[in-house]
DNA sequence: CGCCTTTGACCAGCGC
DNA sequence: GCGCTGGTCAAAGGCG
């Protein structure tokens, strides 16, 4: 939806550029192509009519020169369409066929100016929330770090392995200093920081009110859905912008896709059932199922086999759990909020940084090669393909060929942003999945090519400072236990990252 | 008896 | 406005 949207603005944009030399006809034909936009002009129109100089479009709100040609065309065109309307039916009939044409060319210009201007306002604003989002994240981890200092150790339960995945999202994620930290503290920390990444949204619910708006934070739900999410259903958006609580878009998922004979996955986490739908486009039911191990956790996933391949399992999980994970679980779960962190932090990222060459996307090799970003649901997903090996050269090196995928323009609005992310527990492999599983997150978390880029990467995007958070600077999931993302299953190996 | 699964119905979003 | 689809509810039944 977004994109068709985009695409009309670039083309209007281009359209702009090179009118000029057009003839009629071609201009109007391309006016069908910028249709979408015009309801944007109709607004923006008035806006200019209103006396505002913008009219003459004689400035471009980026900053750009535009020629006075530019400008002469386009204040010409608006006289013509003044004088057609007066002068109209009388003696000018002859003229008609000319200011006609004049009128759709003047027109068209402006319109494209009306495009080029409404796409130099998304750009900004998409800025502007990257810049609001980063501040934000920077308050809850402060605030985080606060209410830690009351609480003192609350949790930790996790495996070596989640330990250090935890530090990997810790470092990676939070602020990314104090990479030497370890032990429980950084468990703690990390487990915060999952918890952080997924709830950011909800446990601040109080707090700027303003963030939360433009901040899709998901994840509240957990929270706000009481005890009964069931009353969620698809009102959920609504009673969160009604309650304020939530954020007007849901939360980011993470899917993850491994080979398995099991109906499902066992990750470490109890589920419940509650549904079973068949999907469109794939033989095979999906079922729908919630977390029971904590009375209102909010976390679901949903189990699908894959159409194409039914040996492999798809497993979404969605929300984030509000209770402590065993460690089986927690230690998956960590996968799953790193996937969940390297979208989130890509969100916060513009689109500049995210697809170009220094994006952060790029200096996340792991990220690149086994996860990928779908903006094709209501919400951002990110698909952890573990069907497949990574090569040897990835692991060791940690280096990736370019992004596999391309963040759409949606990706980047606010409302798609940042979602809960969420964390289903580990799975329990046989001994050699299992193995495997470590064997990848442990690598993950190891590699210092993966943490350093990751570091570096979230620095420059939220371009704090690294001190002020310390091992604290994560975000300790303040209330109540720990909720561990949950992640998912972790079979085999895994690489890929495929989409949707 | 309690928990879980099954399954039809309902609801909201979205595209045509 | 209508139909499709995804997601969820909740009654009914099964199982330990």
């Amino acid at each position: 939806m977004e994109r068709p949207k985009e695409m009309a603005l670039l083309y209007s944009d281009s359209f702009s550029s090179h009118e000029r030399g057009c003839s009629v006809d071609e201009g109007i034909d391309r006016r069908d192509g910028i249709e979408e936009v015009d309801f944007f002009s109709e607004s923006h129109r008035r806006d200019n009519h209103g006396g505002d100089a913008r009219a003459g479009v004689s400035h471009d709100p980026r900053g750009e020169n535009v020629s006075p040609q530019e400008d002469t065309s386009i204040n010409t065109a608006l006289h013509l369409l003044t004088m057609s309307s007066r002068v109209g039916q009388g003696a000018e009939e002859e003229k008609k066929p000319n200011n006609k044409l004049a009128m759709l060319q003047g027109e068209l210009n402006r319109l494209g100016e009306e495009n080029r201007r409404l796409r130099i306002m998304l750009e900004q604003l998409t800025r502007s929330y990257g810049v609001l989002h980063n501040e934000y994240i920077l308050a809850m981890q402060q605030r985080a770090q606060d209410f830690r200092h009351g609480q003192d150790n609350k949790t930790d339960t996790s495996s070596p392995v989640a330990v250090s995945e935890h530090q990997f999202m810790e470092r990676g994620q939070t602020s990314m200093q104090n990479f030497g930290h370890s032990g429980a503290e950084d468990e703690e920390q990390s487990q915060s920081l999952s918890n952080n990444i997924v709830n950011r949204g909800s446990r601040e619910q109080g707090i700027i009110p303003l963030t939360k708006r433009q901040l899709p934070v998901d994840d509240g739900p957990s929270e706000q859905r009481s005890p009964s999410w069931g009353s969620n259903k698809n009102p959920r958006l609504m009673q969160d912008t009604s309650t304020d609580t939530e954020l007007p878009c849901r939360k980011a998922r993470v899917s993850v896709r491994a080979r398995s004979d099991a109906p499902m996955i066992t990750d470490g986490c109890q589920w419940r059932k509650y549904g079973q739908k068949m999907a469109k486009g794939n033989p095979c039911p999906r079922a729908y199922y919630r977390c029971t191990m904590a009375v209102g956790c909010p976390v679901r996933k949903q189990v699908q086999r894959c159409a194409e391949d039914k040996t492999i399992l798809i497993t979404t999980y969605e929300g984030t759990h509000n209770h402590p994970l065993p460690q089986t679980a927690a230690a998956m779960a960590n996968t799953t909020s790193a996937a969940a962190a390297m979208l989130l932090s890509g969100s916060t990222t513009s689109k500049d940084s995210l697809m170009t060459p220094g994006g952060f996307f790029q200096s996340v090799p792991y990220a690149s090669t086994m996860a990928t970003l779908s903006a094709s649901a209501p919400f951002p997903t990110i698909t952890l393909d573990l069907t497949q090996s990574p090569s040897p050269l990835q692991l060791s090196r940690g280096h990736l060929p370019s992004i596999p995928f391309s963040m759409p323009p949606s990706m980047y609005l606010p409302h798609k942003l940042l979602p809960g992310v969420v964390g289903p527990p580990a799975v329990q492999f046989g001994p050699r999945q299992q193995s495997m599983v470590e064997t990848v997150t442990a690598a993950i978390a190891a590699d210092p090519n993966f943490t350093t880029a990751l570091a570096a990467a979230i620095k420059s995007i939220m371009g704090s400072p690294p001190s002020t958070n310390g091992p604290g600077g994560s975000n300790g999931s303040p209330s109540g236990p720990q909720v561990g993302p949950g992640p998912p299953q972790l079979p085999q190996s895994c690489t890929t990252f495929s989409t949707k």
